[in-house]
DNA sequence: CCCTGATTCGC
DNA sequence: GCGAATCAGG
């Protein structure tokens, strides 16, 4: 396969929504995501921020090591450029009191005016309130929170289990983690709760 | 172990 | 220019 203007007009769609290179690569067919990512910084788009304010590579202190022309000429030179990048410091801006609004309007609380990509994620799997679940499901759930893997956000996978369990705010948060069901996003106790026949939905009015 | 992007370097 | 191998990390 080869980079057709079509091929990289998908790559560079893809790229710019977020998606990831495995992704493309498997959106486009005969490449690996190496290629995808290889191509990408080829194509000079590796930052997928429009250009915020400060992107600037602090070049520590690096020692820039000169070809020693005198040098053996028998080595092969493995050299080794020492990668080293100091962190920008991106993290979370001090996270503010009052934690109990997960849910809420994110009220952007920095930067003023730069932020071009909004990638959001995903939505957050459907909470439930309790008075809503059959009482099968419920304890079904409660009895496989037990077992829940407790896993963290980057150890979710396609075949792990994605409800959230816990307050987001706290330490007492996690996921399920268990394997899900063919095809859907959650194991079968929190498919049985996440996905309701409408019947059993009527709800009451407040 | 699953995944992510980044980089290098022979082709 | 291309991308496998490798690196670095969540």
């Amino acid at each position: 396969m080869s980079w057709t203007d079509e091929r990289v007009e998908t790559l560079k769609r893809m790229w710019s929504e977020g998606q990831s290179a495995s992704q493309i690569a498997k959106e486009l067919g005969g490449v690996t995501r190496n290629a995808v990512i290889g191509k990408v910084h080829r194509l000079g788009l590796s930052n997928r921020n429009g250009g915020s304010g400060a992107p600037e590579k602090p070049r520590a202190a690096e020692p820039e090591v000169a070809e020693k022309p005198a040098a053996p000429a028998a080595e092969p030179a493995r050299t080794r450029p020492a990668r080293e990048e100091a962190a920008p410091a991106a993290e979370e801006p001090a996270p503010s009191q009052e934690p109990e609004t997960v849910a809420s309007k994110p009220e952007a609380p920095a930067a003023p005016a730069r932020r071009q990509i909004i990638p959001a994620g995903q939505p957050l799997p459907p909470q439930p309130s309790a008075n809503e679940i059959s009482p099968e499901a419920l304890a079904s759930v409660r009895e496989i929170e037990k077992k829940a893997r407790k896993l963290t956000l980057m150890e979710l996978t396609e075949r792990t289990c994605k409800w959230p369990i816990g307050d987001p705010a706290t330490e007492d948060f996690w996921f399920c983690g268990l394997p899900v069901q063919a095809g859907k996003p959650y194991c079968e106790a929190h498919v049985g709760v996440a996905f309701q026949p409408m019947s059993s939905r009527r709800d009451r009015r407040r």
